[in-house]
DNA sequence: TTGCATATATCTATCTTAAGGTAGACGAGT
DNA sequence: ACTCGTCTACCTTAAGATAGATATATGCAA
């Protein structure tokens, strides 16, 4: 595997982990048996590795997003799909999403990096807003959505303070019948 | 007011803001027009500070609690009085709550910190617990309650980050009735 | 085929900045 | 005289970043 790429991987779970600040080049490095300068050589710096990674990771929810719900026609299949898809990201990789971390952090990281992380979060909830029931308006439909993905956010933070996977687990159950109501 | 009062006020703004990584003695020392040096004398160690600062925090979250859901009797009056603690909060600040940003950074954390916030977390959903409908099982109670403060923490995340506090303004109507079901 | 040139990916060595923390002196009030 | 709160000066560690040397592989021309 290309080394850029076993870097990203690594700093996306260092970052998952403990976010922006915790990650630093040298442990990078040290993951993929390089040294920590050789580091800018694929990334020039922090910021744009990390943009580059938001971008990676943005990418891959969403593409999954689509394979879990492009057979699901009705509104509760179609949430069903968003909630399964944090819930596999968070079992899989035992941290929350990238973009939580960083959401956390936001008024503290350099300008084009908040940018992407905001980007991530409208996309989403446009998302959520788009397999509402058509027969709400779009200030409702955006309402709705901020409060489910919302949710999901709290909950995978949650799910690992209180070492308590179920958190996230338990959220479409609940959440779903007020979103279509 | 006392010093090591005002070295909590600036450490709890900053911390709000952008997490525990991102604070320093330096900046706290000249937010309060002293030098880093001196912070010691109130508090040895970085870690010891913050575990003042999240008791101090706790204590007046849970006192403002009381204070609005005393007069409370039915579930959805005590639940509303839970939403409008936090969200006077984000409204007053303009910050997430404290332990969104440590508990996001968690496993980072040195130990006895990580111990103290997750105590929060845990006294929230049990506070929360305690305040839905008496017919629910204990186990049903927890879950439910998990999902409502994890979307308070996860609201109040995205609001700052897509910069609408209506994301936290919009929970209590969306959530409150799959609560109480 | 040989031989030089270029691009790729890494290295060592170093700079600068900032962090948490410590030791010990100093001055003001009791 | 003693305590309180602050100071100056310093230490150690770690961070992001840069410059320039080095090794290896690829491509191309004589």
């Amino acid at each position: 595997m290309k080394t850029a790429e076993k870097l990203l991987d690594a700093a996306e779970l260092r970052m998952r982990r403990g976010g922006y600040n915790s990650v630093s080049f040298r442990d990078l490095a040290s993951d993929v048996n390089i040294k920590s300068a050789s580091v800018h050589y694929h990334f020039p710096t922090k910021e744009a590795m990390t943009i580059s990674l938001v971008e990676r990771y943005s990418a891959r929810i969403f593409e999954q997003l689509d394979l879990r719900s492009n057979k699901a026609e009705r509104p509760e299949d179609r949430l069903a799909a968003f909630s399964a898809v944090y819930e596999a990201a968070l079992k899989h990789d035992g941290a929350v999403c990238l973009c939580v971390m960083l959401g956390s952090e936001l008024p503290g990281l350099p300008q084009d990096l908040q940018a992407v992380v905001k980007k991530f979060f409208e996309a989403n909830i446009e998302w959520v807003a788009k397999a509402l029931p058509s027969g709400l308006s779009t200030a409702e439909k955006r309402r709705r959505a901020s409060t489910y993905v919302a949710a999901h956010q709290g909950a995978m933070l949650m799910a690992v303070a209180v070492e308590d996977y179920r958190v996230l687990g338990g959220l479409g159950k609940t959440l779903v019948p007020s979103m279509l109501r």
